[in-house]
This record gives C-alpha cells, sequence and structure tokens, in this order.
DNA sequence: AATAATCTTGACCGTTTGGTCAAGATTAAC
DNA sequence: GTTAATCTTGACCAAACGGTCAAGATTATT
C-alpha cells in the first residue's frame, strides 16, 4: 500500500516534470535541427540554436549539457526515422512492390524533412565521426536482412543477377539527392524549388528507371 | 628594341616570381582540400591548414588574405574538374556511349578525388552560399546543352521518353555518394574501403541499370 | 655593394566560442 | 507557510578563432 503510494505520487510528479522538459527539449530539438542542418557541425552555435528555441543559451545548457550531447540527440532521432522508411520494403512481398515503396517512402522523406537529410548527409560526410559504431552495428544489419530478400529475388528471377548492396547505395544516393542537394537542384531550375508536380515526375521517374533497370518489369 | 627588352625583363622576372609564388600556392591549397573536406568549411582552421601545409599561419595568409578567398580558390578548381568531366559524354555521338563514358568519367573522379567531391557536396548541403552565382549561369548553360543532346535521342527513339534533368540529376547523385558518403559504405562493408574489384563491379552495375533502366539497351 | 622587391615569421589583437555559476523564480507536497 | 526540487537567467571565463603587423630573411637587378 505504502508502497503503491509512493510509487503513484513518483509518477504523478514525473509525468509532470517530463510535461514541462519534454516540451522545452522539443523545442531545442527543433530549433537545433535547423541550425544544425543550416550551418553544420562546427557552424552551429548554441547561441544561435538558443536564439531559435527562443530561450536564453544557459537554459539550453541545462537540458543538453554539451553541444555534442544535443547533436546526439539529433542524429538519434534521424536514424530511427531512416530505419522506420523500410516498413513499406519489408510488408511487400513482391520486388515491384517493396522496392517502388521503400523509395518512394524515401523520396517523401527527403521531401517532407530534407534538414535531417542534410544533417545525415554532413555527418557522413564528415566521416561519421559520432555514428561510426551505429552504422557498424544497426545499419549493417538492417542492410544484411534487405539484402537477403532481395538475393532471394534474384535466385527467383523475379529481377536481374546483381550485387544488392551496390543496388541499396543507388537508392539512397538518388532519394537523398533530392533532399541534400536541393539549392542546386534549384539553381538549376529558374531559382525554383521542385514544384509538387515536378516532385512526383522525379518520383516515378526514378523509381521507373531503376526498377527496369533491374529487370524487374520484365 | 627597348621595349622589347624590358618586356623580355619583366616576363623572365616575373616568371621567376611566379615558381615561388606557385609553387607555395601549390601546398596551401592541396592541404586546403585535404583539412577543407576534413572538417567543413567553419571546422577548418587557418591554423590547420597551415600546419599541413608546413608553413606558419601568417604565411598562409600571405598569400591568401582570408580563409573564404582561399576556399573560394579550392571551390573554383572543384568546379573546373567537374565540368571537364562531360568531355566523353560531348565526344560520343550514341547515347550508349556518350552516357556510359560519362558515369564511368565520373565515378572515376568521386574514386581518385574523394576529397573535391566531399567539398562540393558541403557547399551544396548548406546552401551553396559561395557558388550559387557559378551554379545559377555556368552549370546551368553547361546542363540546358547536355538537356538538348538526351532530348534528340528521345526524338531519334534511342532512350524512352523520359525528363533528362532528373537523369542528369540521377547520375550525379550516384556517382558522388561513393565519394560522399564512403564512410557510410565502408562501415557497410567490414570497415573496408571498396577494393578495386568491388568499386569496378559497383561502376559496371551503376551504368548497366541506368542504361538498361532508361531503354537505351533495347 | 647597394637597392628594391618579395617572402617569412613570432608576437599580438579584438571577437566569438562552448560552457559555468550563483542567485533568483517557479512549482508541487506537506 | 515552509521546504525541496526543478527551472531560469545575466554575467562571466578560458580557449580558440581569423586576421594584422613590423621586423627580419631572401632573392634578383643595377
Amino acid at each position: 500500500m505504502k508502497n503503491d503510494e509512493s510509487l503513484v505520487k513518483v509518477r504523478t510528479k514525473s509525468v509532470r516534470k517530463n510535461q514541462i522538459r519534454l516540451s522545452n527539449e522539443r523545442r531545442i530539438l527543433a530549433a537545433a535541427v535547423k541550425i544544425f542542418a543550416g550551418y553544420g557541425y562546427q557552424g552551429a552555435t548554441t547561441r544561435k540554436i538558443a536564439e531559435e528555441a527562443g530561450i536564453p543559451k544557459a537554459n539550453l545548457h541545462y537540458y543538453f549539457q554539451t553541444k555534442e550531447q544535443l547533436y546526439r540527440r539529433v542524429l538519434d532521432g534521424i536514424f530511427k526515422d531512416w530505419l522506420a522508411a523500410a516498413n513499406t520494403f519489408d510488408e511487400c512481398v513482391e520486388p515491384i512492390e517493396a522496392l517502388r515503396g521503400y523509395i518512394e517512402t524515401k523520396m517523401e522523406l527527403s521531401r517532407k524533412r530534407p534538414l535531417e537529410s542534410r544533417i545525415w548527409a554532413e555527418e557522413i560526410l564528415r566521416g561519421a565521426p559520432l555514428i561510426q559504431h551505429e552504422l557498424e552495428v544497426t545499419l549493417s544489419a538492417w542492410l544484411d536482412t534487405r539484402v537477403k530478400r532481395i538475393t532471394d529475388w534474384i535466385y527467383a528471377g523475379r529481377i536481374d543477377a546483381l550485387n544488392p548492396r551496390i543496388l541499396m547505395f543507388m537508392i539512397w544516393a538518388v532519394t537523398q539527392h533530392f533532399a541534400d542537394f536541393e539549392s542546386q537542384i534549384r539553381a538549376l531550375n529558374q531559382q525554383q524549388n521542385l514544384s509538387d508536380n515536378q516532385f512526383k515526375e522525379a518520383k516515378q521517374q526514378v523509381t521507373r528507371i531503376i526498377l527496369k533497370g533491374i529487370g524487374a518489369l520484365d
């Protein structure tokens, strides 16, 4: 009884505390995504992030002791989204549906959350100093299971014989490109970001070229 | 006569001066490429670059007054190589040869000069603050002429009907990926960079998927 | 040998950085 | 209303930054 009571109290208390804490952490994280994406890890300053979040810098450091800790939290969130995008891939049996769905999902991710994509790209560009282990363990295992599925399709004669890893690299490359190189694409598109229709066209063309290119449409 | 003499002297003198100057500038630029690629523009410090070049920082600032000036020079060099890679594309008449050659050249560029590719990628990632104009003018014109050639192939029925710009984006995306995301690829390849054979396989598979995907192999 | 131009360098400077701290405000529990 | 925990904040700091400068070394010309 006494035990239960104190548990309840502790729980109530921590829930309220967490509300304040979580709300502030969310604001800071959202601001951090903007600033890290716009300036890079080194170029981003805790001052700018705090300003974007509308709080004093000292308050930011109350929630995230160091800039690196904050950056890690941002990367963690991105990594989870990244992996979650594979759901479609796993749910479909047919190579056409699975790959089409995966490419589509990753393209949509680039469209809707380009900032996160850019932060990820910059981290890899710098040699992945903070997420090397995550890549080697989690992403590597993630890739292995998908490689197996693709290999099965090859044995079943559903797609051409090819190296599944290279196929995945191609898909990542192309889908990320529309987020990471947005400013280059814009400069080559009359200084306009791709319209919804243009983006849809890009999505379809990318999907078609890859599917046809691996012999899935035969 | 007198005029000729002084001209010769001036020329001789400036050639010698240029030898020292050019030699030092080359060393600094080579060091700058390494440091900018490894740390990003903001993360790179003139101290690190000078150290890498084996000279005092003040000496670096004698040749390049500001960090931004030095960075611009680095970008200029990259841009020229980037455009020059299109020679194969222009020299070949057949779509298969032209595209195969271009993809191959860009892949080789990624293999041999990954640092430059990464500097370029980071600049675009940050919104191309320093090269926006170059993209809008030079690269845009460059792209236009290639788009025309691809359009001709489409009209001639040599490749599928498609948006040539999106095709070029795909090629850029995939070929650059092998330089820009090298650390991710390495993490997914038993912590080993792609061997020459693996890279050759990637090159061939990328080429095949794209060519087959656009109907050039029919 | 003298002159003039360029190159080299250690010491220095104002500014900005990530991070700290102590003092006060707020909140919830008794 | 007191206590204790958490949250907020302006002021502050050592370190590192890009860049300067004056004084000396080197080189080529007369």
